[in-house]
DNA sequence: TTGATTTGTTAGCTATATCTAACATTATAT
DNA sequence: ATATAATGTTAGATATAGCTAACAAATCAA
């Protein structure tokens, strides 16, 4: 039931363009990711058949209640390694971005949550420990300040 | 030119069996890894073909010149992960195993270098930054402490 | 409204990485 | 010295993930 790094990525760029656009195009997610639209096809038949997305030949992408909530974890993934990478290791943004797309879909969440609770410590966004959890609700604090 | 993860983890495991066992066999690194020998022998023909070991059929495995230093570069780079996933966010020593496998393969050398940075100075095993790259020469202390 | 352009799909190929099963070689023990 | 056990190899299968090229459907413009 565990996705391949390749669908994490998928699902990560519908969802990211979902809050952006209107529409998703095949022809979109090809650009962004650099693969051939035969590539996405397969990859969002892939993630129909997880029951990720709804999807018709020649329709609209639409991610289903499961879906949604996987991407949202993935994207969260992201950021905090990004936070880290950035903040307080003083990556750049790129480098930052590449880097925190591999290394998201590794990190157990016992260690995101580790990760993000010592990146918003250190920030001095939380006094101690904001309790941070990947899978609940996140700390009023972190929410307030979208970290 | 790049390795694949795969390739990568064999030829850490090769590596870390040279020193602890002056024979390394092919059931061995099956073993440790949980891979058939079938695919241990794939693996370390495909090394071969790379030049990273010299190795005849029912020989012994040996690492060649670039072998054994792009193995000792992985080595290192898991143990930066290891040690920061351990000291700083206090991850258990199995969890930190398979977490930093996995992470290693993907930072840069640089983000490796700031990361190995920021633990040492974290724990106060060097004063400001003890300069450490993986490259290179590590700083005096980090060699003197193995870290 | 129809032809051109854009968008999406399918078929078939490649490469990596794994497996199982059968076979070959080497080592061991009596 | 030879049978058995351990070790190593090969062949062939599977799955993922990508590609190109050819085709199909939808959209747009004249």
């Amino acid at each position: 039931m565990d996705l391949t790094n390749s669908q994490e990525e998928y699902l990560k760029t519908i969802y990211i363009l979902k809050n952006t656009k209107n529409e998703i195009r095949v022809t979109e997610i090809a650009n962004k990711l650099g693969k051939t639209k035969a590539s996405v096809n397969n990859a969002i038949n892939s993630l129909k058949q997880e029951k990720l997305i709804n999807y018709e030949p020649y329709g609209q992408i639409e991610l289903t209640k499961e879906g949604e909530s996987l991407a949202r974890k993935i994207v969260e993934a992201n950021d905090i390694v990004k936070l880290f990478l950035i903040e307080i290791l003083g990556s750049t943004e790129e480098n930052a971005e590449n880097e925190a797309k591999a290394i998201k879909t590794v990190l157990s969440d016992d260690t995101l949550n580790k990760l993000a609770r010592y990146t918003h410590k250190e920030l001095g966004l939380s006094s101690l420990d904001c309790g941070y959890d990947i899978n609940n609700q996140r700390c009023i604090e972190c929410a307030r300040r979208n970290v």
